[in-house]
DNA sequence: CGTATTTTGTTTAGCGTCGGCACAAAGTCA
DNA sequence: TGACTTTGTGCCGACGCTAAACAAAATACG
């Protein structure tokens, strides 16, 4: 009589974001009895994706029965994760719980063919796979480019050299037939892609800085331009054909510099790294990217006047298109990725300041703006998308 | 053995919206078996809230047994819906299907304090109530303002010469228990208290123009300033505390006059009647409402070329706020409401062509925007609002 | 005109999932 | 050591559904 078969993937999804510590809390969470949170937990254990300890662990100063500790499995089934960026690949398979299992080399190859890069990264991905021996559920990739939705068509792969419109999901799905990448049931197993700044804000929601958040908003600038993305209670807001969030073009300064948009003094040509190094008198050079050019300019020469007005300047103009987003979606937090980051970490009451100042709420309820926390979070966001069908229904996803 | 408990309140939902007719469909839209879609329906038409006709109707040219039709109960319960606007106030008694029972003379009294016009147009519905004798579910109340949630005070009560902050909700609580409106335990029905664009917006999803579409967005303009509001997979998303799509403050003339936020050339000053009005060349009088002179003048003076000339104006930068909106939510329906609704009327082209040539994707799949279609649109919505319970679940809302 | 077909609705039986409850286990507190 | 607190399990029944057979009411067709 196997019980608590609905409640299993809820279950499964406390354990993996960390918020299911023990059956107890297992029980709470659910809102059922202890009956049922112990026979979840129990087919989740069989099912080989969580771990229960055989010894309880009594937490210091509390008193009753010692409960024991439900914890991702350590060897269970992982997904693949991969990351195409400007400057290159990289490959790694990630557990439950955001655990990066194993990690290839990242490859610095200009991603010249979608095509190539795709099959390569999916290669080194199979690799670790064989390597590794575990069992394999699923597979993401993170593209630094608008996807379309329901094709899977890269919109606008800017800094990839990639024609526009390239089958990016399509070509997902056959490098990991053609590298053998199959499920429990023999089959090649599903492929999701993404655009990166969308996952790396579901990573973060799950496992970093957006932890509980209920609208978590995201913001982002790598290369060039600007991404956004929105966690609405869990799931990732991609609107109706996967291109929402694409905030680079809230006109922050008017008198700015023209964009490809058509209009100017957009957020993607106001506050990318190169913006900031213009503002700050420097010519960029072409042998690292202009996000390390940036980072090393903020972090190295900050006391430099130059250097100090530059960023403030980024920050004024980031902060109005933060507050114009603040009007319009209204999130709990907002998680700042990139050079945002750093410029965040630099000065983070002027940025506070300028968006409360900016948004009409603003000054009643301030919204919390942090760092984002997780390494290689857009990585990991790809594995978060390949694992969502597992926790959806567990017992589906392993038949 | 009672059938059929968990899915009565979709149940009830698809028939509220019309999207069930009959019990073969209804059985196709919950994904269940005949037999408890049957059952499900059964129940509904005994807690009143639904009507099976006794005689089959048979569709024409259609084989097969004839089936019975599904429909709102005529003479079932009701929820009071009332609505707050710049020159007045009005009730109503709605049932379900937005359907509306009875109607207060709409009052046309400057409400200058809030609680005196609470207490008034609550006090005009209970009478409808008493006259009409219906049971009583819910209330619902529209006012032009952001309203804070949770705790339901007005923000920006601009055109009521309300003070800031106002404590509607607990005033329309109060007022409800004041006249009397009781349901069905005896105990004063829970009042809901919204934003008219944002009910709007919930009405015409239901019931009207937005029926059917996933991310719906609603932009309206009716006095001074413009509202927004969205409706996610059938709920109305007012953000993590009810002030989202406050859309007023995109930029969309950075040239443009100076708006109280601090920035100039929002769309709240750009495009809303008074603007219309002095882009043609014609001084505001004091007697009628502002939307009604603009729309007075688009209708009989469009030939004018000083009238049409300002309507483009104000449809081009429409369309520039409508663009922003579409890159940040990726709607797949825009809906239109007062003068922005007369000016997509009046020229439904132009201002398509404009959001598509401005926004991203525009070009590739561009958005259908279309116009409001229900009377009394955020009265609707109040009521919808006040329904929700009821639709979540009827067993518990009506016990 | 009668029979087959199609579609709709109902009845009955049964199964899976969960809640309720009693009980057991493993610690702290006095 | 015994009372108390908290965690975990076994058993039973209720509830909410499916499956499948049956019944009903129309059209299609020879």
């Amino acid at each position: 009589m196997e019980r608590g078969r609905g409640a299993l993937g809820p279950a499964l999804e406390l354990v993996h974001t960390g918020r299911a510590p023990t059956r107890a809390v297992l029980t709470a969470e659910l809102g059922v009895t202890r009956a049922t949170a112990g026979a979840v937990a129990a087919e989740l254990e069989a099912l080989g994706l969580i771990r229960v300890d055989a010894r309880p662990t009594a937490p210091a100063g509390s008193q009753g029965r010692p409960s024991h500790r439900l914890s991702v499995a350590p060897d269970g089934p992982v997904v693949l994760a991969a990351q195409i960026h400007a400057d290159g690949y990289r490959a790694a398979l990630v557990g439950l719980g955001g655990r990066v299992v194993a990690t290839a080399p990242g490859c610095m190859t200009v991603p010249a063919d979608p095509s190539h890069i795709i099959d390569a990264v999916v290669g080194a991905g199979a690799g670790l796979l064989r390597s590794s021996g575990r069992r394999c559920l699923g597979a993401g990739l993170a593209v630094p480019s608008a996807i379309a939705e329901p094709d899977g068509t890269a919109l606008n792969p800017l800094h990839l050299s990639w024609p526009a419109g390239a089958p990016v999901h399509e070509l997902f799905t056959e490098a990991l037939a053609k590298c053998g990448v199959t499920g429990p049931t023999g089959a090649p197993v599903p492929g999701v892609t993404g655009n990166d700044v969308n996952l790396a804000a579901l990573a973060e929601h799950r496992h970093g800085a957006g932890r509980g958040a209920r609208h978590l908003l995201c913001v982002a600038t790598g290369h060039r331009g600007v991404g956004g993305a929105l966690v609405l209670d869990g799931r990732l807001h991609s609107g109706s054909s996967g291109l929402a969030l694409e905030v680079g073009h809230l006109t922050v300064n008017p008198a700015g510099v023209p964009c490809h948009c058509g209009s100017r003094g957009c957020l993607d040509v106001e506050t990318d790294p190169l913006a900031f190094l213009t503002a700050a008198g420097r010519t960029p050079g072409p042998e690292v990217s202009l996000l390390q050019q940036s980072r090393d300019l903020l972090r190295t020469e900050y006391a430099d006047p130059s250097v100090r007005a530059a960023a403030e300047l980024i920050v004024d103009r980031l902060g109005l298109g933060l507050a114009g987003l603040v009007n319009i979606l209204n999130p709990d937090r907002i998680l700042l990725g990139g050079l945002h980051r750093e410029l965040l970490e630099a000065d983070p009451e002027r940025l506070r300041a300028v968006v409360a100042d900016r948004s009409l709420w603003g000054r009643s309820g301030s919204v919390p703006i942090l760092a984002c926390t997780l390494d290689f979070n857009s990585l990991i966001g790809a594995a978060e998308a390949a694992w969502q069908p597992v926790l959806d229904d567990p017992l589906a996803a392993l038949a």
